[in-house]
DNA sequence: AATATATGCTACTAATAATGTAGCATCAAG
DNA sequence: CTTGATGCTACATTATTAGTAGCATATATT
């Protein structure tokens, strides 16, 4: 289902990683997913009940990608990152710094 | 048009800045366009290309929303990062290196 | 002056993806 | 044998993206 590096991907047909990266990223969701996940494992309806209640339908859609990616896994405790997809997020974790710094530079352009 | 920090997005209504920044990243070919912009300004027909000609009409439109967040600017050389977009970009690059890592690993949990 | 070429787009239709709601199947506990 | 929690699937509606054509402007070329 999910492409994995070196399988073609929408927009690109070399199957570069960071373009395998980009496609899965660049879905609805995936990022907030692998964020909410950041703290500890969530079950499906406390994961969903964390992403503002996206349809089951979607959330279902993007775990099994990221699953079948390797980033995410599911266990009695509900779903959580693989090692990999930890530090996927802690990447994550640095746009965070970066946003708030953003953010204010924003709200000076717009007081002008 | 697009959502500056603070202001609502889909999913979120607190305005965070994260969630801000997650949104227009989780929209098709946002990451991408600012990652081929990473070595020099480029034409909308060049982008486009190296975009694998995605389709003008989403072109024009994320654009536009990258330009009103500040993190794109064009001028008489095509478009380009302004010094935030470059930032963001090179957090992107970091992730360039990560998926390297991620795409070994998975090799060998195929081979499995 | 009349092409020619490059620019940044807009218009439009078709295809694909996401949303929102309902509810099913399984399990464990009371 | 009901209650509550789990992880989903089904389906209709709406939104987003894709794909193609071509316009309007500007600068250069013959």
């Amino acid at each position: 289902m999910a492409a994995k590096p070196g399988q073609s991907v929408r927009g690109s047909t070399t199957g570069r990683p960071i373009m395998v990266l980009f496609d899965i990223l660049g879905q609805r969701w995936t990022l907030r997913i692998l964020w909410e996940l950041r703290l500890k494992r969530l079950t499906f309806r406390e994961l969903r009940s964390q992403c503002e209640n996206v349809s089951p339908t979607v959330l279902n859609t993007r775990l099994k990608s990221l699953r079948e990616l390797g980033l995410v896994d599911h266990d009695e405790d509900g779903y959580g990152h693989t090692d990999l997809g930890a530090e996927l997020a802690a990447q994550l974790g640095a746009l965070d710094g970066w946003s708030q710094k953003w953010a204010k530079s924003l709200e000076v352009a717009q007081a002008k």
